[in-house]
DNA sequence: ATCTATTTTTAGTTTTGTCTAAATTTAAAT
DNA sequence: ATTTAAATTTAGACAAAACTAAAAATAGAT
């Protein structure tokens, strides 16, 4: 009866302020026993770092993060299951948003900051299986499982490929709106085929030919490109 | 300019106790420019009467609601447009978890008190337009239009309907967990035809045909069943 | 018209999450 | 080893939303 209380209170009534904090630890690498800086948090949250210090002591207080005065935190445990299962939320999320209701992959991400927070395993697991479980967000990266297990991929940069290698576009390293809006217009989109053609030492842009059609890309855009080498 | 932020602090920054207690008001009958008295709020809220007032004052400074001190709150023209928006986003929700996601109907309610609070119209039209824009929610509620009308229906409570009677049931008044699980173990449920047999003097109970199968039912029940009469 | 029970409001506190400004610690440079 | 700059924490304040206890207003009964 106590011991349902103490799980309750863990993992069910997070604040939705403790569930952002905990994601953003885990994507700047504190799911890695990684130290990361209360400014480094701030910066991404667009809070102030004395907040950070306050929200790293409650956490820790509720075993979900280790914290050292001047130092830093990192994910426990405990801390990482809940930030994937924020994480996984998210990005069902988005696959829902894209595939059940039109919307494009540079709209979904504000929606899915607010659905990511509903409390509800149900909920999730349904939209998943009505999705078909699916391995990817629409920004190609990977969701987790619902034990929190990521898929790993083979994937590098498309500014990383050498001439005359082939590949299969398979996700974006910067989400942003403006980056996003520009792949649309340019016809670039994942799950394009892509060979490098040439390599430009001047600027390091590309001649690549994506869908059989040939184009030229600075370097700015093939390094936030993921491409899937063939084999 | 400023204009634009007067509008986008008034409708848009709502908090999620603000959009409740908007809802609450309006359940309450508060949209007909009938007060409703702070007690009875914070008894259908389960908070106490003094946070009411607290909140009173703040909508009434938004003016969401016309506050008269000792004598309760009614809801403007904006309180009455917000409030129908909420209510809206609830029934739309549970719909689709019912239709989409195989939930029954005694579950959805819980979820949809959290989904009604996220903020994207372009996510409910969709919403809207993938149930191919349903009139009534799960329990028979009536789904308010994108401009707040309301499609009314012709019924009445099952224990109001004369011997020899038919019709349909279309809605439930008590939509608790306990009441619907009740129907649903009784084979009870809306869309069933409905044929007053006998009504007995002594308890008020009725014996009726439901879907051409004869059936007694307490005056409890009969008076939480809403059913829509034949011509 | 006065009294009284009930309702409602006020005043003061609490919790959560934020902020600013000041103090402290760390790390880098001399 | 000092000095200095940057990062981090502390202290104190604030806003939102709740609460309790006390004061005030209302409405009903005499
Ligand atoms: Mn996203
Ligand atoms: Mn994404
Ligand atoms: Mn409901
Ligand atoms: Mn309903």
């Amino acid at each position: 009866m106590l011991n349902k209380n103490v799980f309750l209170e863990k993992y069910f009534l997070m604040t939705r302020s403790e569930e952002n904090y905990l994601k953003t630890i885990f994507h700047l690498g504190g799911g890695d026993s990684k130290s990361i800086t209360t400014n480094a948090i701030a910066e991404q949250m667009e809070t102030k770092p004395s907040s950070v210090t306050d929200m790293a002591k409650k956490l820790s207080e509720k075993g979900l993060v280790d914290y050292v005065r001047y130092q830093g935190v990192s994910l426990t445990d405990a801390g990482i299951k809940t930030a994937l299962s924020i994480i996984r939320k998210h990005r069902l999320w988005e696959v829902f948003l894209v595939k059940k209701l039109d919307f494009s992959w540079d709209e979904v991400h504000e929606v899915a900051e607010q659905l990511e927070h509903i409390k509800s395993e149900k909920l999730i697991d349904k939209i998943d299986a009505l999705l078909d479980f699916p391995k990817y967000d629409p920004h190609g990266d990977p969701i987790p499982t619902k034990d929190g297990k990521f898929q790993e991929r083979d994937e590098k940069l498309l500014s990383d490929m050498p001439i005359n290698s082939n590949g299969i576009c398979v996700g974006v390293k910067d989400s942003s709106v403006p980056f996003l809006k520009f792949l649309d217009k340019n016809k670039i989109a994942l799950g394009n085929t892509i060979k490098v053609l040439d390599k430009e030492d001047f600027d390091n842009s590309l001649r690549i030919q994506m869908n059989g059609k040939e184009m030229r890309i600075s370097h700015q855009i093939a390094s936030n490109l993921y491409v899937k080498k063939n084999d």
